[in-house]
DNA sequence: AATGTAGATCTTGTAAGCAAGTTCGCAATT
DNA sequence: AATTGCGAACTTGCTTACAAGATCTACATT
């Protein structure tokens, strides 16, 4: 059992003691914000896991002060609740919330995709090749990339295709809204939906991107956004205490 | 001159004392944020403004600590910049970012318009009655209203065609993007684009809904969209130096 | 007159402590 | 044994105070 399984199995989040790189230019509470972040999304902080700020702080060797903002921009994120003179806990997963994140998920991308149409020559192949690099290195990890090596790549590969627009703002945008289904995404990558698979699925979709067949990019994109829509139930019948 | 219109000719947002309301539940950042986020959507906090800690902490006679947190959440919103040991500045209106905005609502609505197809008669019904009521009100309202006041109905027509999508998550999410759009709309309804005109545009689209014409009503709210594309330009003439 | 430097005065970041509400356990009482 | 009540130990919200960097002004120097 490795250390994050073991603190999975723990009632109370607790962390090792921290040191806060002090030189660089980002300040304490971002560090910690960011940390806290990546903790909610990997799941090592779970759903209905206490935050105390108190606890936080000791570990990370700082006041309440810094560790109070992070915790607002996670509950700004809709990761966590604070609720006055109780505590601060991580949400549960929202499975409307999941369902309202595929949809808009897809309608932006999607719509990325019509953009590409208008798109100038140059400017289509430069993404396509960008597509096909990205593909290349998802072949590259194969079966023995963690689950966290994979999600970037294929984050990457969904955002390319939003730069179909025009711009890296719709992307961004999504950020916003994605945190929620980024925590389930972690686990059904180990468990059903692997990355073998979804590489199968974008490299449906590149091919038809690249054939410029809009009608068949965008169906297979949406089916491949609206796979967590099924594959999440698993996850959930080992964990129901997690979602809402 | 009015009391706002006043304000917008200092160089620094200085606000009247104001008290907090310490009865109700919502706490005091809390009620300092949603204050600061209209004041900054309504423009008497227009772009450039300063706002200082000290100074608002002063105003709402309370401490530093819960200012801070509402600059916080602004800050997320994308709305106000804090430049350690500078200052916290209300951001300029991003020119990209309104066109990001404008891509992703028209993607999200008219996905939305699309899913309305599958819905079942009842539903859709439902909210196309929803949409002749609301549209009433917005012709109620007429020229006499003020530019707040309409565009609460404005948001409500597009919040009903967010709704079917078969809930309202999607609007909520919406929100989150909205506000550097909204900040121009609230000049270009005084100036170009008047009440009387987008009501025009929001009946085209109704009627297109109720006549179950997707592909018309899709185009009419994409272009209805968009045109704020065109109209800040307006504004923009008239005080470049709130836009980047 | 132009320039450079020191200091006063801004700014946000962080620390430490008090206030008020919730929860939980232990002890006294019935 | 069951229940009730009090208190200790938590929680977050807010206040106050200090730290450190940025900026502007006034004065001295060239």
């Amino acid at each position: 059992m490795d250390y994050f399984s073991f603190l999975m199995t723990m009632k109370k989040f607790t962390l090792p003691d921290l040191i806060l790189n002090t030189n660089v230019g980002e300040s304490a509470s971002s560090q910690i914000y960011s940390f806290l972040r990546e903790r909610i999304i990997d799941n090592t902080a779970f759903p209905g896991t206490q935050l105390s700020e108190n606890e936080l702080a000791a570990h990370f060797h700082v006041s309440r002060q810094p560790v109070r903002e992070a915790l607002t921009r996670l509950r700004q994120d809709g990761l966590i609740e604070i609720i006055p003179q109780k505590g601060s806990f991580v949400k549960k997963i929202s499975v409307p919330n999941l369902i309202g994140v595929c949809f808009v998920r897809s309608a932006i991308e999607c719509n990325a995709l019509y953009e590409s149409l208008r798109l100038e020559d140059a400017s289509f192949k430069e993404i396509v090749f960008k597509l096909a690099e990205n593909l290349n290195q998802q072949k590259a990890l194969g079966e023995h990339s963690t689950s966290l090596e994979f999600l970037h790549l294929d984050d990457e590969f969904h955002r390319l295709i939003c730069s179909f627009s025009g711009s890296n703002l719709a992307w961004e945008m999504l950020q916003g809204v994605k945190a929620n289904m980024d925590r389930i995404r972690f686990f059904t990558l180990e468990n059903v939906s692997k990355p073998a698979h979804l590489i199968q699925g974008h490299e449906k979709i590149y091919e038809s991107v690249a054939s410029r067949d809009y009608f068949m990019a965008c169906g297979l994109l949406r089916s491949h956004l609206y796979e967590i829509t099924h594959t999440y139930k698993q996850v959930m019948e080992e964990n129901k205490e997690w979602f809402l």
